[in-house]
DNA sequence: GGGATCGATGGGAACGGTTCCACACCGACC
DNA sequence: GGTCGGTGTGGAACCGTTCCCATCGATCCC
């Protein structure tokens, strides 16, 4: 209701002036400033941030596309990007890229291509060249946190040394018989990052001169959730003839799907059966699983500082420039995994 | 780039023709309204919503305001109310209102007294008066949903007489030495919601002629997470004198963080100890937890076709009021309850 | 002492739409 | 045949800011 105008008028000075005083760009004398701030106050005043980006071209908004909110990764991920935005003074507008299609489509055509959001952080998708144009295009900057797309900054954790790692640490406690239940991505999630894991997987079985183990060739795609890994560790360990010895999953969730298979079908882990996971999820600690930590909520957060700087928020920063820092992950090993049986 | 300007221009039609015809409101002729069209995706005209909004007042933007979004709950009603938002047009404003305090006031007084959403939503939190007006007196329609505010449209699951049901199942198997896990509500979250669960655990309690059975009087606080129910679930078991036969978490993650606590003693579940939990959480059906069912996901679809209501969005919906529906529950018997040991 | 510089302020044109109002045209009705 | 109401269109005001430009007094330097 109260405008601006209003402002000015009570404290007895122009729009202009007023605007200067309490954006603090220009000269104002500081009796001024103050008069314009008793005022503003007096009478509510809350700028209508419309106006302002209606004539500034900036929004103080930054949209996040996002394949799923109610997967953990991704919960810790918004959770960590919120509070950034929020502590920059900036709101986050949140669209969910579930589907595939028409609605895919529709999210980058109707909702990002207007001037709405300063930036976009696509978390989790793989971005094609069109999509990137039509926001890269309006000058938006935009940040891929896991996931893909042509020319725009990437900032990821190194999935397929991560996928190595976890598999070399089966390979040294022993296990010559090893499996990987490789994530599915459905809908718009990215395919990439799964593909990475995956080729880690193969790449560190090949270096020690094995082949992966287990029905249909040792790979599975599960879902990547507690049932997903459920039934896929299942059909995996359903054979024991064909029965690994160890396990690496493409997420913490499968590992806890296959850890509960294996409770069922009385395999005991780690003893019978190592499982390895990917995450660092936080039940990960209580089931004793093996895993490769990330730490998305500190993504989320260092996505948010990426863009920050893209928009030339951090003015001294820019030293640090995002390609120096690759996302960190850490291997910690707990009491699902053990050496072979014999 | 291209304002409406350019579009009127190119379909050689004035300014105010040319909104008419993109809009559809008012008078425009077949023929023109093609022209209009067809120049607009010539130059592909996108228009700006913060000049709509400026003068219309509306901006097509919903605030949610979250404790979290990184808990299962949560995620699901954020997934819920963004799928609906989307398919009704509208953006979806994040605020993650974790902490109380200065931060929490930050919220509102800076980033929802602003003009910059049409309603908000409010997702298990208590918010007081002060909170309600200052979105409320700016004419925004503000729903709470599994939380409560005064004077604002409350949607929420019974969660008194959903408290009763859970105990009460328990009281029908036989069980005369009954605890409760109550959930934790830290930081800005609803202490409301965990209240009346709690309540509806002693109405049934009392009713039955019990009293709670176990350390700490039989109710126990415990964070509403896994690890939470694991260590509260250890202080409540681990007297075996005072041992209750049965629990009733107020979440499933605390549920499954008990039986994980059981597993850990030796308790046998449903044998020695039966468990209910409270959600119908997406793990529940794999770990045989009987649990009384919420749907977040619906919940928070609802939530927006409330507010669509409220924005005269839903032409034909006046029918059914919100209070018509309270939102629904459901006992799911499985595995992790049975008859007391005797 | 006069032009240059600086600090402080006001006027007014944008920004990109929507919408009220006036006007013109048309068929219909009494 | 004049009035009336429904259509179609253009002109212009307006939403609430920011920011460029002009003005103006004071200080300053040569």
């Amino acid at each position: 209701m109260a405008a601006i105008t209003d402002v000015a008028r009570l404290a007895g000075v122009s729009k202009s002036t007023a605007s200067r005083a309490l954006s603090g760009h220009g000269y104002v004398s500081e009796s001024t400033r103050r008069r314009v701030a008793d005022a503003a106050a007096e009478i509510g005043y809350i700028a209508s941030p419309n106006a302002a980006s209606l004539v500034t071209g900036r929004t103080k908004n930054v949209g996040i596309v996002i394949p799923f909110v109610n997967r953990w990764f991704f919960g810790e991920v918004l959770e960590g990007a919120e509070r950034a935005l929020l502590a920059a003074g900036y709101d986050l507008t949140l669209y969910n890229l579930a589907l595939d299609g028409p609605e895919r489509e529709r999210v980058f055509d109707f909702f990002l291509a207007r001037k709405r959001v300063d930036a976009v952080i696509a978390v989790g998708v793989d971005l094609d060249e069109r999509e990137v144009d039509v926001i890269g295009l309006r000058g938006k900057p935009i940040v891929v946190l896991g996931g893909s797309a042509p020319g725009a900054p990437r900032l990821a954790v190194d999935d397929r040394a991560a996928g190595r790692l976890a598999t070399e640490h089966l390979i040294q406690l022993g296990h010559t018989r090893i499996a990987h239940l490789a994530g599915a991505a459905p809908g718009s999630a990215a395919r990439s990052v799964q593909r990475l894991r995956t080729e880690g997987f193969h790449d560190a079985v090949h270096a020690a001169g094995l082949e992966p183990a287990g029905v249909d060739g040792g790979v599975i795609e599960a879902e990547m959730t507690l049932p997903g890994g459920y039934s896929a560790g299942l059909q995996l360990l359903g054979h024991p003839a064909a029965r690994p010895t160890a396990v690496f999953a493409a997420s913490d969730e499968i590992a806890f799907g296959v850890m509960r298979a294996a409770e069922r079908l009385g395999i005991a882990v780690p003893s019978a059966l190592s499982v390895i996971g990917f995450d660092g999820h936080e039940y990960a600690e209580l089931f004793g699983l093996t895993t490769v930590e990330q730490y998305p909520e500190d993504q989320g957060r260092i996505a948010v500082e990426e863009v920050m700087r893209a928009l030339g928020e951090s003015p001294s920063a820019e030293e640090r420039g995002w390609a120096d820092r690759p996302l960190s992950t850490r291997l910690v090993v707990r009491s699902s995994t053990t050496a072979p049986p014999r």
